[in-house]
DNA sequence: GCCCTGGTGGGGAAAAGTGGGGAGAAATAA
DNA sequence: TTATTTCTCCCCACTTTTCCCCACCAGGGC
């Protein structure tokens, strides 16, 4: 399994189109898909899966969703699977962002789209600034103390 | 495994190219890989990782980054695999610093690689020598009392 | 000297990013 | 139902960036 790795800037033209890494186009080719599958995220992103991650999220891993609070629970899932859009990587190589999912991440003209491991994240770029700013920047130093790398 | 180590100067090219040490070809060619892992370091370096120890980190030691609150493990994650990325080496041996990595570690026109070990650093030259004078220097003299070598 | 290796620089082909027209589908209104 | 509008998707086209390749220079060993 390849992880999403790397920090893309792109723009969202007028038309919602947004162009995904060509790296990640390659992961998706291997796995002999067309399309990804787009949702909303956590801290106002958006989560971008390779059809395998997705199947397994599904699979194997909707154990993670589960709280103590099953009302929360199914409220989360609401938001979660009904926001969920399957997107096809047009000829050149963008998806379509719904309106929805472009309100619910903020997305702005200048948009990062950056690997997270087993999914990618796309941002609008000033978010991520802010978020990077207030939540990244301290959570790095603090574990930087005690982290051997 | 082989051990980085060893100080070497380079210059980094209007098309952010830098050189990496034949040594260190060397040891990614023992591995039958062709590309490095680079992303953010600590006090402002990067990191660059062999195949086989980029690997060991994502295995091993991921697990480190799990932590209690799931909010702080996402932000230190984005952080970490947002910044990394794999750099193919070219046929002068070479490898591409995007740019964002150039501006986390401020790179100049006269950069550092040094071995640390399991993995490479890469310093602008001029804030290493300031790293040095306030940070090494002191720590190396301080260690040096308790330390047999 | 000559060759080989290593570091540096640059040109040009190819790929990637961006934008827009227009056919057809879907949604909405009359 | 029909007409109108909106949206999607498939093209095509232009610009910029990337990256592959070649060339040059310096130093060391034969």
């Amino acid at each position: 399994m390849s992880l999403l790795i790397g920090r893309y800037e792109y723009s969202l033209d007028p038309k919602n189109r947004l162009a995904v890494p060509p790296k990640y186009r390659e992961a998706l080719a291997k796995e002999k898909g067309s399309s990804f599958f787009l949702t909303s995220g956590m801290e106002g992103c958006l989560y971008l899966f390779l059809p395998s991650q997705w199947e397994k999220l599904l699979g194997d891993d909707l154990k993670a969703f589960s709280m103590a609070d099953k009302e929360q629970e199914r409220a989360f899932k609401r938001k979660f699977f009904s926001e969920a859009v399957e997107v096809e990587v047009d000829a050149q190589g963008r998806v379509l962002v719904p309106q929805y999912l472009k309100e619910h991440a903020g997305l702005g003209a200048s948009v990062l789209v950056q690997g997270a491991g087993k999914r990618a994240e796309v941002w609008d770029a000033k978010r991520w600034a802010a978020y990077e700013k207030a939540k990244v920047a301290p959570a790095y130093k603090t574990i930087g103390k005690n982290l051997e790398i």
